[in-house]
DNA sequence: ATCAGTCGTGCGTTATACGACCAAAAGTCA
DNA sequence: TGACTTTTGGTCGTATAACGCACGACTGAT
């Protein structure tokens, strides 16, 4: 794809390794506990390579059984901590969440995308306000009827956009979510041309999202946005603005610069 | 070790996944980019195998490639962030460890053994106090020499403890570090006695650091702890209290069951 | 230009994945 | 409750893919 510094990758990848991460991302929040029978029909792979996959996951410490029934384990925790430790990224991308967060007065978080979801990354965390929405890392949006997935999609590799705006799936989750594949494009082709995105009750009734991208046309892998309640926002540019300068901010860390 | 679901798992687990896992996690706070070479130095595996697993993981988007180094990006956090949703972390966990840390006064922090280290896997967060002291999710402490570490060997796996009570390291990070095996057993074994541990400027000067498990005594494989200046506290036993109410909420949540 | 270090590749050996089979448990219906 | 069906987990042999080693090319210093 944007792999200009080896030729290419052809098939010198591990299939083997590729299957057992996959195995590992089974495990989601709406699947918590899961046999090897269900493991084997969410990723698609023979079940014995599926067993042999588990065990080797348990065996790491990565997950637990009882009886039948996988699950995870909070050392997977570690798997990420090595990377927040190593970007700084509890000591330099948490605090302008949280700064940025007071200054606009709701919850701010950083997604990326992940097939056909955005996956918030980075959450502003703020004492008083416990939680905002029940959305927290981890947490996956749809592409094509938020702001951060439109953002994304703006900004996103030409290719793998119309994959999604073709085939990702598009339920209907309020009575205003565009239904308009075409329609859709057009408004990532607005996102693009604007810069940023505002998305009025497509997904939450009542709620409009707002999105920046961190980085620019071509570098920028991950967006950062908040949301509110479509009353507050008469008008959406001052919010924008924070969003630009905290995107700045966090470009300015390189952590998320562009893969 | 703790299998008694499946008699036992011997050779039934995929050598190649488990080293791309190694792989994964050979990018720690002190070696975020990598050479090939270097990952196989770090990891003991082949440079062609290295090679393989790491493009794989390019491919997979967990890991850049800049000339000849590689790095990993924020894609990791989803492998934690699937955990963190299907457990509720953020919405049950979180809430318990920032309440106890606005009672208590200082970070709270959850910590899981890994290797010869304990490892942050959760953290209080407090708006105001910034930052603690650096420690951030992903942080490791040497087991021997820390509250935190003492109490995870106090409810360890004996075997496990014996090997790590021989082999770990013990570098004196302070003065008044413990560098005698023998008395660091003993320490061990008086802090299973009390169900808590305290251990004062033995790894940061002027501090000491208060921990109590997470769950019984064989069921137990997290812990919960804080640190405050060595001044502040008198009295060990309020924080102590304090601690294994929190410590007592947890549990109820299941997140940290035995594995 | 030399030299040390690193990366990429081809081939023989080793180990893994796949599919089928069996045993056992779970679910179903009378 | 009983025997039935269905599903699940574990095992075994074989084709296939990955590993490890060695060699050659390249990069970047001194």
């Amino acid at each position: 794809m944007q792999d200009h510094d080896p030729p290419i990758t052809e098939r010198d990848i591990s299939t083997t390794f590729a299957k057992g991460v996959a195995v590992l991302r089974a495990f989601d929040d709406t699947h918590s506990h899961l046999t090897l029978s269900e493991v084997a029909a969410l990723t698609g792979f023979d079940r014995a390579a599926v067993r042999r996959l588990m065990l080797t996951l348990v065996h790491l410490g990565y997950a637990r059984r009882d009886g039948r029934r996988f699950s995870l384990t909070p050392r997977v925790l570690i798997l990420a901590g090595s990377f927040l430790r190593g970007n700084r990224f509890g000591t330099h991308v948490q605090p302008i969440l949280n700064r940025y967060a007071s200054l606009i007065g709701s919850t701010v978080s950083i997604a990326i995308a992940d097939d056909h979801s955005a996956v918030y990354v980075a959450q502003s965390v703020m004492q008083e306000h416990e939680i905002s929405f029940g959305f927290t890392i981890g947490s996956r949006l749809p592409l094509l009827s938020t702001a951060l997935g439109r953002m994304l999609l703006a900004y996103g590799d030409p290719e793998w956009v119309g994959g999604v705006l073709r085939r990702a799936p598009l339920p209907a989750h309020t009575a205003r979510t565009l239904q308009d594949r075409d329609a859709i494009a057009r408004a990532v082709a607005q996102v693009r041309a604007d810069g940023h995105a505002v998305v009025t009750a497509e997904f939450e009734p009542g709620i409009s999202g707002y999105a920046v991208a961190i980085g620019g046309l071509g570098a920028a892998r991950a967006v950062i946005g908040t949301s509110r309640p479509e009353s507050d926002a008469a008008d959406p540019a001052p919010i924008i603005a924070r969003l630009h300068d905290a995107a700045r901010e966090i470009v300015q860390t390189g952590v998320f610069d562009g893969w």
